[in-house]
DNA sequence: GATATAGATGATGAAACGGTAAACAACATG
DNA sequence: CATGTTGTTTACCGTTTCATCATCTATATC
């Protein structure tokens, strides 16, 4: 059970859908279409990414979601850590306790490498990056809804 | 959420304390009280860890539970896949379904590269490795004990 | 073979995560 | 200002993970 949470992946992708600051609010009904995240779940996921103060939501008729800085300056790292917070960051690969810089586990320099290697690849890529991701790769989507899902789960 | 489970560490640490396969079975309870593990959590770990060939267990007086291999012959590898099984080399980072080495998210060629290095480094660790650090590392123990706990969770 | 010992097993429970439903509150527009 | 649109909030459900408890079963020993 490696990965960041369900949630924080789909917290990305969401995020993903929306126009800098400024640009036209996107519904949350559509980015759900879009993404396939359940609109429900999604709400609540917007609305507390809005209260960490990712995104901008205004609601009422015309109104919808945008992001809270522009697309190029938000990272992976700041979203994950928004939904899932940055324990991960402290904790043994084998989850030992007693397991700190001073009294290491046999996997503890091996991890605390990893974990930082992990940190500056989310540091490094933003939503920009991952936008023009799904931009190429709205065309895989299409085929998936078209032929018989072979792959996704 | 990064870590393997929690169980698989309490499987390392537990198996950690076990002799080579001829050697004295150890109680289940004093694995327990040893290592910390809630003893009817463990009970049902080893007889897991029996099923699947990485012990043996014998109950009736006088019994326990020794290693079905030397300690130098099970890598930590092969623990945490008869614990958590293998699904966490083949999971997308941010949990994107479409995401396989033909149709990449932007951090996969990334993500594949860190889970064949921790999957590396599993491999190469084996239980004799954790218990000369378990070995070191009581005298640490001992003074959790003995002094306020400032540290562990 | 009776007995104490020790693992095996099944029922149960609490907490976290992913997900749902419905009532609620704000806002642009006519 | 009435209305429909859209996000907000609350409560609830199902599954998984970690954990407990009681009971059953095997076995060494006397």
């Amino acid at each position: 059970m490696l990965p960041l949470s369900q949630t924080a992946g789909y917290a990305v992708l969401a995020l993903s859908c929306l126009d800098d600051p400024g640009g036209a609010p996107a519904l949350v009904q559509d980015v759900a279409a879009r993404t396939g995240i359940p609109r429900a779940y999604l709400s609540k996921l917007m609305n507390s990414l809005a209260h960490k103060g990712l995104i901008l939501a205004k609601r009422g008729n015309k109104g919808g979601v945008v992001l809270a800085q522009p697309a190029r300056e938000i990272t992976l790292d700041v979203i994950a850590e928004a939904v899932d917070g940055d324990a991960w960051r402290r904790t043994c690969l084998l989850g030992f306790s007693t397991c700190l810089d001073d009294r290491a586990c046999p996997a503890h320099a091996f991890w605390k490498e990893e974990r930082e290697r992990i940190h500056a690849h989310l540091q490094q890529n933003t939503l920009a990056d991952i936008a023009s991701f799904e931009r190429k790769s709205r065309t895989w989507r299409l085929m998936d809804a078209l032929l018989p899902s072979t792959v996704s789960p």
